[in-house]
DNA sequence: TGGTTATATAACGCAACAGGTATATACGGT
DNA sequence: ACCGTATATACCTGTTGCGTTATATAACCA
């Protein structure tokens, strides 16, 4: 999964999660993220070639300005990689089991869900 | 947060898919990594560290095994980071978007949840 | 206790990556 | 056309990270 690639990394996330309040230019983003990490406007820049690369993010020339927007299929693909983990706990432990595996388990679980 | 940059890479990825399906011992997904992605058990090892440290798994010395598992508080953190970041779309676009934030928004959607 | 298996660590090389400065490119205004 | 702003790219460097082989540590078994 690409867009998980691309999202271990702190300055990529964090330029997401600007973007979660919806479409910035890569200025507003450079110097957000410059000001959070102490980076550069390149450094800033190339993060967003990898987030774009990795379709985590769109952009979009507006005149002099470039608008990045998140890609709601990148953020969906975080969510169902999670899920897909997640459905161990939900219910349905069919085979594979083993009965050590079962014991720990329960011994583990007493939270979540 | 540690947990996203720890799953930034594919072959740990893997390893906590492995352990979706419930506990395996080291040396079960050393060998399953292994086989995937052609690594040796110690590079395998070193990843499960990774995991360990950055509160991804848990491992427990089962004998002369050592049984890992996937912490559901991860899978957790992966899931809400996601949905954080998801807010936006799910209505509640006050102020700051702009018209032309809307009109890429709804260029953009037409499919999802 | 000696051997075997399981897992982790050590030491090291190499490739990928992130960051910086300098510069190119593109657009808008005047 | 020219200048200033916005953004990206080139190029270089230092660091990080992953992989390998060799070896240490620990448990189990005969």
């Amino acid at each position: 999964m690409q867009v998980m690639d691309a999202l271990g990394d702190p300055v990529r996330r964090r330029l997401v999660e600007l973007l979660a309040d919806g479409e910035r230019s890569a200025g507003q983003l450079a110097t957000a993220v410059g000001a959070e990490f102490g980076i550069s406007q390149p450094a800033a820049s190339r993060h967003l070639r990898v987030l774009r690369e990795a379709g985590v993010v769109d952009s979009v020339p507006q005149g002099a300005v470039r608008l990045y927007s998140v890609r709601p299929e990148a953020v969906d693909e975080v969510e169902a990689w999670a899920r897909r983990v997640r459905r161990f706990w939900d219910g349905h432990l069919d085979a594979l089991e083993t009965e050590i595996a079962r014991g720990a388990r329960m011994r583990r679980r007493h939270d979540d869900d």
